[in-house]
DNA sequence: GTCTATATGGGGATAGAC
DNA sequence: GTCTATCCCCATATAGAC
């Protein structure tokens, strides 16, 4: 029993200090002592500070793509075979990022940060680890999005899915900074607030007529 | 003579590294040994590694802005004193950030990865500095899109305005693994296919009716 | 499983000769 | 302005007692 709330425990410091200090600036050190453990013992339970970190985002990551994914079953069960909403398939990959119910302000705040950290990674195993994990939202997703969008090119499916994607991430990373950005004039960082913002936005730009066609290749 | 040579020899290894390595995992050392300078040089030149990580933000990202400022006029003067075209406003936004002609691939990428990292960089120093410069943009881009879009309360063309801002990084920074994560459908990186998808995205999100009003207030 | 102690290396910054 | 040499701190990781 005590194992597991140590390595709970270290999995809480290790994500709050990466959320204020970032991959580079978070040591394993500052963990155990936030965590209030011994600093032996997070090499013990996880080997090395990569894998520890590796450990923070999967716990994290992993729920919200599941919610995606069950939303967009969801989604699915109530079209039965025809092509889905937009909004509703902006809404399904938007909500739980924002609005996992079980998570306090905090908790959620952590995970924004999070994606916003890591996806920006320089290149390496943290990177591809991470990546790793969004392989199947990512193809049912575009897989939703083109029978929603017959219009367009796979290519420019898959663009508009990845735009949607950094939309949602870079506006968690910065919701901290609105109300100094805007002096003042955004201060609603509450997800409820984000969502009504920003699934219009994301849907309507999905909805956007296709992009003209290269003249370059006019062989068809 | 010799000085100028050395702090542009430091700042083009910084930025190299930065690209490569992120923040925290760049050091003085390696960027004085990428660059053929002696360690204590940099220091002298720079007094510190935050201040050189900033010098270093400052050389690319300053003619951004100024671009971007430039292609806002322009499109005023056109204008006389209607609204700017939605369209308008997105193209002198994201243009100048993919397709300054005058750099070369290279460089390019060097730019767009600056952005990304620093963009979710923890808070601090570096952060606020980075965000400073762009108080100029934020502000002559918020009253341009509020002109054009006069449904809007101003909070929702703020919003906007950062959704713009998170698109366009966030495509930047992910750029480079658009043809892993699409396994080989998206290859495209280059600047002109990406502002071609880019745009007619966005606009079309800045263009989106107005979310809907909250009913909690209606002393209105 | 948990601790102390330490091995080993790298980091930023600087003093002082040239 | 540029170099060498060094101070001092911090990092990750591990060995070995309990």
């Amino acid at each position: 029993m005590a194992t597991k709330e140590t390595k709970e425990r270290i999995l809480d410091a290790a994500e709050q200090l990466l959320v204020e200090h970032g991959f580079g600036g978070t040591s394993i050190r500052g963990i155990a002592s936030a965590a209030g453990v011994n600093l032996a013992s997070i090499n013990y339970h996880f080997g090395s500070k990569e894998a520890l970190i590796q450990a923070v985002f999967e716990r994290r990551v992993g729920p919200v793509n599941e919610e995606r994914l069950r939303l967009l079953d969801q989604l699915e069960q109530s079209a039965s075979d025809g092509p889905l909403p937009v909004a509703g398939i902006t809404e399904a990959f938007v909500h739980p990022a924002l609005g996992l119910r079980r998570l306090d302000d905090s908790q959620r705040r952590v995970l924004q940060c999070l994606l916003g950290h890591t996806i920006s990674l320089p290149s390496g195993k943290a990177r591809d680890a991470f990546l790793e994990q969004f392989s199947e939202v990512v193809q049912r997703f575009t897989i939703a999005l083109g029978r929603a969008l017959p219009d367009l090119t796979p290519q420019e499916v898959l663009w508009r899915f990845f735009f949607m994607v950094g939309t949602l991430v870079q506006t968690l990373a910065m919701a901290e900074d609105m109300p100094r950005i805007s002096r003042g004039l955004c201060g609603e960082t509450d997800a409820e607030a984000m969502e009504r913002w920003l699934v219009p936005f994301i849907a309507a730009g999905l909805k956007a007529p296709a992009a003209e066609v290269r003249l370059e290749a006019d062989d068809a």
